[in-house]
DNA sequence: GGCCCGGATTGGTCTATGCCAATGTGCAAT
DNA sequence: ATTGCACATTGGCATAGACCAATCCGGGCC
């Protein structure tokens, strides 16, 4: 198979950095372009690629440092602080937007309401050790009065939801997916435009089957796993599944 | 906000597939560069960037061509066979290998076995419409006799580990996370070298607890959606989570 | 000490250009 | 009609070089 050369040079990079310690800063672009025998294009077409593993991290005017390699777990059933704190992290959060919006065709059939409908939009960015890791923006439909001082008061959405408006939820779907970072978050997350990102969606129902709840929340890609545990009941057993040819 | 050329090159070509029928192929990337004025690296960029999207696909010597938008869902606690089923895909299967090999570190670790210790290995790639959309490997622990003869009359392994061996699954475990495309696994998939990936793991239990299964599953990450749904107890409740803030 | 400014350094973007590799086409030979 | 080969086309890779923008550092100034 045909190994392109930036690859070959990506590879060199990876032996380079496997013995820096986090934090180590690189040779400069240009270094490591004659070092390596190649073009600056070359190499920076390798390092975009680690950046993009989250292998490293690069700032203009500084240099390429090896990055603190870190993978966080999410899990759909418990909430972003909850999932952090468990496993030792440090959450923190910080409100960039409470405002109330029109529904959308999209927005309205996810929270089954009629397009044009008032919903209330919490734009977050949720942080972990002062670093933003998450954009997350939360819709809540129906009258919740005073959504941004109670909000204000308790930090946590879920929170809030049960406490100040007695909305429980019974039950939660997560989808999950990749998509590239557009200029507008890159620069709200502090990354790169064009890394992964994982964009999570999630709906929420309360015990009486209506949704309370559509959330849009883009992940740094390289910084999070996302964990989805099951029992499995007879009637959903995969081995009940159909064979695999059609 | 300082958007570069490439980005507003990206709208501009968005801009020119909108109208166009899937299929359809675009001016090269010479015709584009001169058409906008601008550079053909920065064309290819731009249009990079769209086929990481999932929107443009590209081969050398032909063309780039608008992508068949298509976004498949997987649920965790179903099989790959019976969820692309169940949304009207003709899901396939091609088997590349099944071998036995030792145990390393980590597999050993997740089927709690001793480093060392013989495993099968299936190696397969899940195809739809006999196009390469998945690749799996899964890693079955203990002694199972003829098991690729088994497969073959069977085609679906957890048909097969059922009924062969009498291998019922209690608990599955999936994490997803992000990954780029080498070479290798480029060429299986058909993609280019750097896709955005979804690396999926699958761990299954049978009733007693013991692993069964461990799967590592590599899908194109711009045409599939990973689904998690969850009724919530009491117990586990968001609402129960700590506040947001530190 | 503290502040400001200018220059050096480093990554970010863009251009122009050359050659390679895969593909498709059309003509010629059989 | 089929095969085979040369050639044009198109995307893939790589280079060299220029300029921009963010950052850092040190000297000079208050």
């Amino acid at each position: 198979m045909k190994v392109p050369k930036y690859y070959l040079v990506k590879r060199e990079i990876q032996r380079l950095i496997a013995d820096l310690p986090v934090g180590a800063v690189l040779p400069t672009e240009r270094e490591l372009a004659e070092q390596l025998e190649t073009s600056r294009t070359t190499v920076r077409k390798a390092i975009s690629e680690l950046v993009v593993n989250g292998r490293l991290e690069r700032t203009q005017g500084r240099g390429t440092f090896v990055a603190r390699p870190k993978l966080m777990q999410l899990r759909p059933l418990t909430s972003f602080s909850q999932d952090l704190a468990a496993e030792g992290w440090r959450p923190g959060s910080k409100m960039l937007e409470i405002d109330v919006i029109e529904a959308d065709e999209e927005l309205a059939r996810h929270l089954q309401l009629t397009p044009g409908a008032p919903v209330h939009r919490v734009t977050r960015l949720r942080t972990q050790e002062e670093e933003p890791i998450a954009l997350e923006i939360a819709h809540l439909p129906g009258p919740l009065p005073g959504l941004a001082e109670e909000m204000a008061a308790r930090g946590s959405l879920y929170r809030t939801l049960a406490e100040a408006y007695l909305i429980d939820l019974d039950a939660v779907e997560d989808t999950v997916e990749t998509t590239l970072a557009d200029p507008e978050t890159a620069n709200l997350l502090g990354i790169e435009v064009g890394l992964p990102l994982l964009l999570v969606h999630r709906t929420a129902w309360d015990a009486g089957g209506r949704p309370v709840e559509w959330t849009r929340s883009l992940f740094r890609g390289d910084r999070f796993r996302f964990v989805a545990r099951h029992r499995l009941r007879d009637t959903e057993h995969p081995a009940s599944a159909g064979a695999t040819r059609p």
